[in-house]
RNA sequence: UGACCCAUGGUGUAAAGGUAGCACGAGUGAUUUUGGUUCACUCGGUCUAGGUUCGAAUCCUGGUGGGUCAACCA
């Protein structure tokens, strides 16, 4: 069965696989997911997430969440606890292995000095302008710092002096000496501390100097003997800081692999604009239906596992990617297909009166839940003489390939009867269709032996006086143009805003919905998978819709 | 105009020097109590120019195109 999965390796894989023959890191596979906890988590993180505790799984290792927590100003526990719950949501578990960045805090300032003595770090007087001006460019050298060649005890004071507080944020970093001329930017003697007196969600006012990124995250992967640290394409550049740092400080070498990052049309990723269209009250929130979150793709429907098979199915690799949000789609749509149940809902109503069926009379109809799996079960429909079917399922002047209701035309009521069309009322001043007037054949009513005739088309349906009112809400895109952060002159990726990517209408669904033991998604007849969302009650009836059907016959139109 | 990274159908991703495959997509047909689902078939690709080799998507060189890097962010 899994003969194909011999040689088709994705190049991390080759990489893990070829350190284990080398008995690189005892042949260990330990990874690890190290979110800033500054945001809430997208489908980007989605991949790196499936990414590491796969790999994990796979090679029989441990994966760890830890949280790179090194700046206070942006940092807050609400995404500390959405990211763990997003985590958990996805069906990773990352066991007792829950770290962060600031745990190590007094470690790394060891290490901070460490590099002191060996005259491998000095502290800088030097504004962040003078800073940024002797830096120098990538096509040119920049200038070395004037107190690049203070003493070791000088340093080793001074160092203690910013941590104990002495100094206004800005006065002072500690910087590595490295090589002002490097053609790599990140080796002109990087900042590895500066001073900020900033409460820290974890630490509090304990520290008033805080690590860079660049000085934090390596050694966190030494300290947790990470084995491969992965990591997305714009930290390629990084690397020979990461080594060097492992490598001046003599800790436990990890090593780190960088793979291309998500994108998918459609759509943005970066965390500054997903906050802006927050803030600025573009969406509702980030679990608004419509955000590329994952708490927005919960909220809307989407499942772990077809998150979790999107995943899988794009791969991983270091060009640079744009996935079709129908893959995203097509993901979902697969996964429902298969464990929702299917539910009668008319969104655009209009009335059926079946003119030989009994006034009074009330029929008890059944229908499976799902087709695709028996185990599901079937439930019942109250059938009467005033039904609704959706506007668009009749024509009175329909062309020839309209397999639905027009008049003389018959079709099947789904797990009902077939009917045929007589006449039609219509409001005699706006020529609106208000009734379409039918009738129904006793013969042909599901499952009676004499109900397979064959007819063009299967309407769906449902009872005027049983149906439940619902709010329907129609997600469309987000953005109108294919790639909003490819961007014309003069405009913000705001302009590709769309502004009809939420409708909400007022739909009529079956009752069976209210009764208990349902699933909480459903797939509408032709319509759509529908989510029921979280503000819903017995009362107000509130469904997302996750995805349209494909709907071939719109096409052909 | 520096360093580093990348280049396979429309979109992704495989092929460890030896048949360019898979998925989405698009198209055609069959089945169908919804035109969905399911099934079958089809479409379509190695950026370019040289070189090495019996043989190159794969190795080498040049070009072209794209990306990343100049935060006391991560």
């Amino acid at each position: 069965m899994e003969e194909q999965s011999a040689r088709s390796l994705n190049f991390i894989e080759e990489i893990i696989e070829e350190d284990i023959r080398n008995g690189v890191n005892e042949s260990r596979v330990h990874t690890r997911f190290p979110p800033e906890p500054n945001g809430y988590l997208h489908i980007g993180h989605a991949k790196s997430i499936c990414l590491n505790f796969g790999l994990g799984k796979k090679y029989n290792g441990k994966t760890n969440l830890r949280f790179d927590d090194t700046n206070p100003v942006k940092e807050d526990v609400e995404y500390v606890d959405s990211i763990m719950e997003d985590v958990r949501w996805l069906g990773f578990d990352w066991e007792d292995r829950l770290f962060y960045a600031s745990d190590y805090f007094e470690q790394l300032y060891a290490y901070a000095v460490i590099l002191i003595r060996k005259e491998k770090a000095y502290v800088c007087d030097m504004t962040a302008e003078e800073m940024s001006e002797t830096r120098g460019a990538p096509t040119r050298p920049g200038k070395e710092s004037p107190y690049r060649s203070r003493s070791v005890e000088e340093n080793i004071d001074l160092f203690a002096r910013m941590r104990a507080g002495e100094f206004p944020d800005g006065s002072r970093v500690l910087r590595a000496k490295i090589d002002m001329a490097s053609p790599n930017m990140h080796m002109r003697d990087p900042v590895l501390y500066r001073i900020l007196h900033a409460h820290h969600h974890r630490t509090g006012d304990q520290w008033c100097i805080y690590p860079m990124y660049d000085f934090a995250h390596g050694q966190s992967d030494s300290i947790e003997r990470i084995t491969h640290s992965i990591c997305t394409l714009e930290f390629e550049v990084h690397r020979p800081l990461y080594d060097w740092f492992i490598r001046e400080i003599g800790l436990y070498v990890p090593r780190q692999i960088e793979f291309a990052r998500l994108n998918v049309t459609y759509t943005v990723m970066s965390k500054r604009k997903l906050l802006e269209l927050v803030q600025q009250g573009y969406v509702n929130g980030w679990d608004d239906p419509r955000m590329p979150t994952i708490c927005g793709l919960r909220r809307r429907g989407f499942t772990p596992e077809s998150i979790r098979n999107f995943a899988e199915t794009i791969g991983v690799a270091k060009r640079d990617n744009v996935i079709d949000v129908s893959l995203l789609e097509f993901c979902i749509r697969e996964d429902l297909n298969r464990r929702t149940n299917r539910l009668m809902a008319v969104l655009n109503p209009v009335r059926v009166v079946i003119d030989n069926y009994p006034d009074e009379l009330v029929e008890e109809m059944e229908s499976v839940n799902n087709p695709e799996d028996e185990s599901k079960g079937k439930r019942k429909m109250p059938f009467s003489k005033s039904l609704l079917i959706e506007r668009d399922d009749f024509m009175e002047d329909p062309p020839n390939k309209f397999f639905r209701l027009a008049p003389g035309r018959e079709v099947r009521l789904k797990s009902a009867y077939i009917i045929k069309c007589e006449s039609v009322v219509k409001n005699p001043e706006t020529g609106e269709i208000t009734e379409i007037h039918c009738t129904y054949d006793p013969q042909t009513k599901s499952g009676m032996p004499e109900s397979n005739r064959k007819v063009k088309g299967t309407l769906h349906w449902v009872s005027e006086k049983q149906a439940v009112k619902a709010e329907i809400r129609l997600y469309d895109r987000l953005f109108t143009r294919e790639n909003p952060d490819d961007i014309e002159e003069g405009k913000t990726y705001k302009d590709y805003l769309n502004p009809d990517s939420l409708k909400v209408i007022t739909g009529m669904i079956e009752p069976a919905v209210l009764t208990p033991g349902n699933f909480d998604k459903y797939q509408f007849e032709r319509t759509g998978y529908f989510s029921v969302d979280k503000d819903s009650t017995p009362q107000n009836l509130v469904f997302n819709r996750v995805v349209p059907l494909k709907d071939s016959w719109a096409k052909a139109k």
